[in-house]
RNA sequence: GGAUGUGUAGCUCAGUUGGUUAGAGCGUUCGCUUCACACGCGAGAGGCCGGGGGUUCGAGUCCCUCCACAUCCA
């Protein structure tokens, strides 16, 4: 051969291509040439339609990357270069989750600190440890303000969030980086608070002095989503109470609260209490006179139908207490223990003394303890009690039950109360696509199943403060139904350090003076704004200025998430749109399965079976790791499975291969098109038009699984027949009519399977571009199109004469002789239609299958070899 | 108990609106130094499509019922 490739494409091709060290090389150029940089100013000017916006969700800094994570940050990374290259200007920002509890307890740990709201910033503090703290004990911490734990909290994660910066680069996700925010920032807590604030101006947030579950770990109250029902073990304590006409039994695991007791209430519809309802029973060991009512919550086939309620033991007496208007005899202080003085209508009672002894300061477990002893000694206890598996309510972080303790909280509307706002947030639920649609039910049932509104402030010191003061009044006491509230050009503020407008320090905590607001908010009320913290909604039109960015990407296409937080971010985010913005947040929420291990446990560090991505893609390469995600799809589970990885390793690894193969024939020059003549090629390029077809359906079905696969099974024909069959012509060996249309062939179908690679093998489909493109990234090349690939072939040819060889090869290994061994005489059978493709690309079944005589065709059902003859190759004598 | 999802080859999964003999990859078996790739290539074996009933000329696919597993909510 005479020809060669021009100088700056072949000269790039390596004689032995391979996929070390490309992520680092095009990772680099990536960065330094912007590639995925979203175009702010074309934004501006165009059309919302030109954006494809994404709320890419920020992972907790503090924690570490798992597989879980791979997958489905890549799924949507998949559909980011899709739609990039399909012409969208992408909005892909990237941020951190660096406001919460994992991080309050690594920086805590880390500096050997303690947050104390009630202290002032220090600017010239100094944090005691630098990661060599030797104690975690809550004593041996430094107590500091809120702002300088923030301080060091930025300090702290911008090093972890630098290790997952290149991990993610690593593994080639595509955000612009540029867009980054963290939970945490000054932008994100005025966002967070701006947002806030708005909501108590329309009456949208709310303080409410209510019974709410508490953790006494934390000492924090938790809302209904951060509730998990756990299994906890416990023993039915079978106890009398005393009636006119006898003792009533009931059942109960918790007798330590039965001095809270306020009532007994059995099922209007059981005949064995009907009698006792209206009359009075006094509770053994404090002879407390307590009602018998009626319920239709009270379980008639539970324990022995009757139950005491509490103030408060569990949600249901929560619901007795509030629709039977019961009085409230609190005993469980906020740390879980009882509280020490005699509670006032215990007093004079015989249980006064059993409480001062016995109970007073107690934790319930010890309490509970105390209790039965004296239970059993009055006689009241009937029986042992019967150990039993009981459903507890936990805080999903903590170990112990949560107990149910009267505070002031701030609480956003949510749906929980009012039918006309559950509808409606329902109603939202139904302007969004969820992908897989089945997902819209967790949704809607969770909404459904509300009962209460949303519990947003957290009694920790770590995170965004409510920006809320209240005045105190002559007495000294907080008004707390006058909050003062800070200007939105003001924010973000801290009311525990800054005083409001129009007051001075030195009026903190005085009559005539204020108060802040000691709490902050849950994460979620923090989260739930992601979208308006990356978009910018404050720059729009809050405190930071006016760039109308934001209603150029806003609502945003997807949400991308996993399906265990759809009762929360995902709910808590169409919660804030809607009240903010009257529409919901995104058009689509893409959710994606867990990662489980082989066992089809869920991976989880607490477990011990994670597998650390690191290793993963230094040993199997990005594209490697990334195939596996990618052939996962939406809304469905996948096992941790390293040979899928293999898989997606030697599909990489053939992609550079064959690339390098089809390119090998020398350069082709001119309408590549026009010099397609034969009809084998003619026949792959159809072939390449279904699937680029297929390819494109299956991304615009929210499936890159079918589109990876459609692309992958014709790139194995392509490789597999195809490039066998007319590699021989493409050398030149039968004309330059006929190698023009191979080489020129062969390059279209490249140039088209590398773009439809490209969203899911990014390295290796940007290396093999440079080798054919001076400039440019094949991620910013156009998604390929039907029209694109020269018409007019048929399918069948190609497939025909691949059922041909394949026939031939069989006869061959059947024979175990090699596939060069020659065929001086064969019949090949088959049905005619089929035969007559054959015929059409006789030539290239020749040279492929070595039929170097005789070839006959004879009429038959099936497609097989007949009078075959082999002569093997010599062996070599050398 | 309610909701949702899943049961197809040893394993992981495809199977579009019902339509020939149910597919792929991995693994396994048997071969092959073949001028891109042994991280390769070729060929073979392997399935009462969870059970039962029904609709239909025809069911992996639609309907009913049962069973098992998973997740969420009680």
């Amino acid at each position: 051969m005479t020809e060669h490739a021009s100088p700056t494409a072949a000269s790039a091709i390596p004689d032995r291509p391979s996929l070390d060290g490309l992520e680092e090389k095009w990772g680099a150029v990536w960065q330094e040439q912007g590639t995925y940089a979203f175009d702010r100013e074309a934004a501006l000017a165009g059309d919302r339609s030109g954006v494809f916006s994404i709320d890419t969700p920020p992972p907790t800094a503090s924690g570490s990357l798992h597989m879980g994570h791979v997958f489905s940050y890549t799924h949507t990374d998949c559909m980011a270069r899709y739609k990039r290259m399909a012409g969208f200007n992408v909005f892909y920002p990237i941020g951190w989750d660096d406001n919460g509890l994992p991080t309050e307890k690594r920086v805590q740990n880390y500096y050997g600190v303690r947050g104390d709201a009630t202290l002032h910033h220090d600017p010239d503090f100094v944090p005691p440890f630098r990661g060599d703290a030797k104690s975690t004990k809550a004593a041996d911490e430094l107590p500091i303000s809120r702002q300088n734990f923030i301080e060091l909290c930025d300090e702290l994660t911008v090093k972890d969030e630098e290790a997952f910066e290149s991990l993610f680069r690593r593994i080639g996700h595509s955000y612009d980086w540029s867009i980054g925010y963290r939970t945490i920032d000054d932008h994100s807590r005025a966002t967070s608070q701006q947002a806030f604030l708005r909501n108590v101006r329309r009456g949208e947030a709310y303080q409410s002095e209510a019974p709410g579950l508490w953790d006494v770990t934390f000492q924090t109250a938790v809302a209904q989503a951060e509730l998990e029902a756990r299994d906890y073990p416990g023993a039915y304590h079978r106890v009398a109470f005393h009636g006119a006409d006898g003792p009533v039994h009931i059942e109960t695991t918790r007798p330590e609260l039965i001095p809270s007791c306020v009532a007994l209430i059995a099922h209007p519809d059981d005949e064995r209490y009907q009698p006792l309802f209206g009359s009075t029973v006094r509770t053994p060991l404090f002879g407390v006179e307590v009602p018998v009512l009626a319920h239709p919550a009270a379980e008639m086939d539970k324990g022995a139908g009757i139950a005491m309620c509490c103030t408060f033991g569990d949600l249901t007496d929560v619901l007795w207490w509030r629709e039977l208007r019961l009085p409230t005899r609190s005993v469980i202080t906020r740390s879980g223990r009882l509280q020490t003085e005699v509670p006032e209508w215990l007093e004079g009672s015989s249980g006064e003394a059993l409480w001062a002894e016995g109970l007073a300061g107690k934790t319930a477990f010890s309490a509970r303890e105390a209790v039965v002893t004296a239970l059993r000694e009055s006689g009241d206890l009937d029986g042992e009690p019967k150990p039993t598996q009981r459903k507890a309510n936990f805080y999903e972080r903590g170990e112990k039950p949560l107990e149910i303790v009267t505070t002031r909280q701030w609480y956003i509307r949510n749906g929980g109360r009012e039918a006309d706002l559950n509808a409606a947030l329902i109603a939202r639920g139904e302007e969004i696509d969820f992908h897989p649609g089945f997902m819209r039910n967790r949704y809607a049932n969770w909404v459904q199943g509300l009962n209460g509104d949303w519990l947003v402030s957290r009694q920790r010191f770590f995170g965004v403060p409510i920006p809320v003061w209240y005045p105190v009044d002559a007495d000294g006491e907080p008004d707390h139904d006058h909050p003062i509230l800070p200007d939105e050009a003001d924010l973000p503020v801290d009311p525990a350090a800054n005083p409001p407008a129009g007051y001075t320090e030195d009026q903190r905590g005085v009559s005539g003076g204020f108060v802040g607001d000691p709490d902050i908010l849950d994460t979620w009320a923090t989260s739930s704004l992601s979208p308006q913290i990356a978009a910018g909604w404050r720059r729009r039109d809050g405190g930071e200025g006016s760039e109308p960015l934001f209603d150029k990407v806003f609502p945003m296409d997807v949400r991308p998430q996993a399906h265990d937080i759809i009762r929360t971010w995902l709910f808590a985010t169409v919660v804030r749109a809607h009240f903010e913005h009257g529409s919901v947040p995104w058009t689509n929420a893409a959710i994606s399965g867990w990662i489980l291990d082989p066992d089809r446990k869920k991976m989880s560090k607490s477990r011990g079976n994670v597998v650390t991505p690191e290793d993963l893609l230094k040993e199997h390469s990005a594209d490697a790791v990334r195939y596996w995600a990618a052939s996962g799809r939406l809304g469905t589970d996948a096992a941790y499975d390293v040979g899928q990885i293999k898989v997606g390793r030697r599909l990489a690894i053939k992609v550079l291969n064959a690339s390098k193969f089809a390119l090998s024939f020398g350069s082709v020059e001119g309408d590549l098109a026009a010099q397609v003549t034969d009809p084998l090629d003619l026949s792959v390029l159809a072939g390449l038009r279904e699937v680029v077809e297929k390819a494109t359906a299956g991304f615009e079905a929210w499936d890159h699984t079918r589109a990876l696969e459609a692309t992958e099974s014709f790139f194995w024909t392509f490789c597999d027949d195809y490039l066998e069959l007319v590699k021989d012509r493409a050398y030149g060996s039968r004309g330059e009519e006929g190698a023009a249309s191979a080489r020129a062939t062969l390059r279209i179908v490249l140039d088209v399977l590398l773009r439809l690679f490209a969203p899911v093998l990014p390295f290796v489909t940007e290396e093999v571009w440079s080798w054919t493109h001076d400039a440019g990234s094949v991620h910013r090349a156009p998604w390929p199109t039907v029209d694109e690939v020269p018409a007019g072939g048929d399918p069948a040819v190609l497939a025909a004469v691949g059922a041909a060889l394949a026939v031939v090869r069989k006869a061959k290994s059947e024979a175990k002789v090699g596939m060069r061994a020659e065929v001086p005489v064969a019949t090949l059978v088959g049905p005619a239609g089929l035969l007559e493709h054959v015929r059409t690309g006789e030539a290239d079944l020749r040279a492929a299958g070595r039929l170097t005589g005789s070839l006959e065709y004879a009429e038959g059902e099936e497609v097989a070899t007949r009078d075959l003859e082999l002569v093997p190759v010599a062996k070599p004598t050398a």
